[in-house]
DNA sequence: ACGACTATATCCACATCGGATATAGTCGCC
DNA sequence: GGCGACTATATCCGATGTGGATATAGTCGT
């Protein structure tokens, strides 16, 4: 049984990460992610709306029917939800990125002495 | 005059973290990025030397004219050092990527407790 | 001297991304 | 109570980036 969805485009991580735990709809993603990466990734409504459908058909994400906050608040915004499997990559991904911090960090720190 | 090289493709910052504090060549880079990411990352030729091209023009990086190994060692390699401006990159990319990773393990330890 | 691997380079189809555009609900405010 | 700014989702398309094929050739072991 193969694994076959590991080369995740990086605009489809950042989502993943931005969503973390809990519930996002797709506004609240862009603006976190911006928040996450201090501004410097800004994803572009294109951008975020193909990514999201296509982490919904790989069963990465699935959208909650009921609302955070029921009465009040906008009504057209969709939630979004990590499932298990999309965990999981999570998980990998944050993995494999800290490997690279770590050794990165490792020479970065005798760069000029 | 605006800075204008911060949204750097994904393959170049692989490359730039490849390269380290020493020198590599292209197909050395190539087998250094798949060794650092575990094998889920692989430059294909075209992605390759298609970034090597622009991170040299954007002067990320630069060629150096002495070889590590002088007679002996293939002839038709060329070797690449980071600028300061390179550097630089690496040092502001990776800092960004740690904020991502430790916010994203925060929640990661608590999640089917 | 042969074959496998190393090494660089270019081309092109395809995937991804950013920005424009469209449409409409919500909110503050005067 | 309506006006404007912002929130929110969605699609389209041109620009950019990636992957794989292809070409060419030096190196190394046997």
């Amino acid at each position: 049984m193969p694994d076959s969805r590991a080369p995740l485009p990086p605009a489809a991580i950042h989502i993943l990460l931005a969503i973390g735990p809990g519930e996002k709809h797709g506004y609240g993603i862009m603006t976190e992610v911006a928040a996450l990466t201090d501004g410097a990734v800004r994803l572009a409504p294109g951008t975020l709306y193909a990514n999201i459908k296509r982490l919904l058909d790989g069963g990465l994400i699935e959208e909650s029917d009921e609302r955070p906050d029921p009465d009040g608040g906008d009504q057209r915004r969709r939630y979004y939800r990590l499932t298990a499997a999309g965990q999981q990559v999570v998980v990998t991904e944050v993995a494999r990125m800290e490997v690279l911090v770590v050794g990165a960090q490792r020479w970065i720190r005798g760069l000029k002495p």
